[in-house]
DNA sequence: GGCCATCGGTAAAACGATTCAATACACGAC
DNA sequence: GTCGTGTATTGAATCGTTTTACCGATGGCC
């Protein structure tokens, strides 16, 4: 019942704990005949190691914890496969927690993280957390800001350039010959959602002529895309835009559900194109085109830099990753 | 640089380390005044428990496991936030797994929560790993089965009831007059594929003259239903369908592509049904109507079985909670 | 006044791994 | 025969909590 020890093991392959110990982790050579006898022993005990005890002696935990925004959006889903994947080849695990764009929800997390005294914690930060984290640095656990860069130059962190994405993605409506284009986005609060509208804004005025609506919804889900649609077909026919740029992909899909609804014909009426690629853009009735962005990388180029400031802890230098949005064409905008 | 721990506090507050677990724990009274003085000091060392000291003590630690096979499918997702949700009211964590369908990623996830000690463990087994859940149980950490209960009366579980959900997509297709009905679903061998189709089976057999053509696939994803749905529209017009049942959402959105790729109306000339209920499927271009499974709430009540459990070990009496599918109609199904 | 509870609090003994200084042993070299 | 060198192993100390046995003081009761 009671789940063997160390000293058990020690006990029946008649050697010390030490020696134990150093065949579970490779400290110190092991003479073969010596081990064998011990992995014997563990095996026929079922001997299974008690991390806590091991992170209490050690002082630091193997696991690394990541918070995300939204557990429910694929794209976050995406970067923490990335994480994931990255992690178990070094030999780490990991505890997700889903802040779910609550304030206070991130703080209990921080509280759960800081008590676990994991290695490190890869963060989309929602509150004003910079000093709690440079505390939890302090105390031993790195930090990475994952796709949250703003101002924040004493953290290594990965993003995408959003500002080149929104350029990106207006460029590609006007070479498909649209001439009245309509941005959907969520709250102007969101860096993400300005830097992609402005570079839209930037691509078109070089167009002259061409002029950009911005709507700007509250939300930046399905439902503020539905709404959105909704007002673009509410205008008057001359003013109505032949092409919508979402804020992401979920507000994509409201907007096409909402245009479908009405009758409008996608891409022939009016041309969709999203944000960040997700597997329901690709997969939608009509294939969306996208402005990729590279989620699993992101996640494994964000745990190389934490696993780097854990082998090499108070160093300074912070590297900040921007990965480059992809163009990727679907029948969403493809030529009339 | 290093952190405080209850010894700095005790010697702050001017009292023992007992007391400060005392006041930490509210295992025993303590008085006020010197509740406070224990209070103020770890605020200003900026204390925070050390929770492998902890766990490394009472034996356990206050984090329960889960193993998901896939966390792309929102389906799980929803699942993982209602546990999460439950938990975080026991004032307990969480530590997600994802197996990805793969036998032996869920072994070394056995592992790292044995070596954790976790306090109970809610998983989708996908290999056969019973006798290694028995061995988790005698060793201190209840499991409860998720949404598989196959045989395994020896361990609680929460599952949905996938023949009732067949019988009700399918009696559904027939009153809104549907007359060739094809199932598309994913490999046999998944129990839940299996009993979805037998209960649309047997319903439609009690209609009489409709028939019903089972196609397999090879995986539960959106390609499989694009290429069920291409082998439908090659079928001389008299044998084509008039609508689809799809074993989950995914492959109903793939289904949706298809058809409307080929130019097939949805849901005039074919109507389309899905299951699981996910986000996708009602913010589809044509909403989708869809068998829901109450993800969410299947989360919270294998969370309150496990805790039960936990907080009663060793008690046999096993609950099995199924629960009932339930219809959502949108405009997929439709009356032409 | 003697006895017993009750309340607040203390001190020390766990928990199970890792680590480090110390030692034992073998083997050559001189 | 001694010294040195290197390898293998040992055993005790240690990490930071919780818990248990115990203690002194206070007050109620007969």
């Amino acid at each position: 019942m009671a789940t063997a020890n160390v000293r058990d093991v020690a006990a029946l392959a008649g050697v010390s704990v030490g020696t134990v110990s150093n065949v579970l982790n490779q400290s110190k050579p092991v003479a073969p005949d010596t081990a064998k006898r011990v992995l014997d022993a563990i095996d026929k005990l079922g001997f299974i190691r008690n991390d806590a005890a091991r992170q209490l002696r050690v002082g630091q935990s193997r696991t690394v914890g990541i918070m995300v925004l939204d557990v429910s959006n694929p794209f976050f889903t995406d970067i923490a496969r990335g994480v994931e994947d990255t992690l178990t080849t070094f030999n780490r695990s990991l505890i997700l927690g889903n802040s779910g764009e609550s304030a206070s929800r991130e703080l209990s997390y921080l509280d759960l993280f800081e008590e676990q005294r994991v290695a490190g914690l890869l963060i989309t930060p929602v509150g004003n957390v910079l000093t709690r984290l440079e505390r939890l640095r302090e105390r031993g656990s790195p930090v990475v800001l994952v796709d949250r860069h703003e101002n924040a130059r004493s953290f290594s962190s990965v993003s995408v350039d959003d500002y080149r994405g929104g350029q990106i993605a207006a460029e590609h409506l006007l070479e498909v010959g649209r001439t009245r284009i309509a941005f959907v986005g969520g709250p102007r609060a969101v860096l993400q959602v300005a830097q992609r509208s402005g570079g839209a804004q930037d691509a078109i005025r070089e167009h002259g002529a061409v002029p950009l609506r911005i709507l700007e919804l509250d939300s930046m889900r399905a439902d503020a895309g539905r709404v959105g649609a909704e007002q673009l077909l509410a205008l008057p026919p001359a003013e109505r835009p032949d092409a919508v740029f979402a804020a992401n992909d979920l507000i994509a899909l409201g907007v096409l559900q909402a245009l479908t609804h009405a009758g409008a014909r996608v891409p022939d009426d009016i041309a969709i194109i999203g944000y960040d690629d997700i597997y329901f853009a690709a997969n939608a009735a009509i294939p969306i085109s996208s402005i990729r962005q590279p989620a699993w990388e992101m996640g494994r180029t964000a745990t190389e830099l934490l696993m780097a400031e854990i082998d090499a802890p108070r160093s300074t230098d912070f590297r900040h990753v921007v990965f480059q949005p992809e163009l990727i064409v679907r029948e969403s905008t493809s030529r009339p």
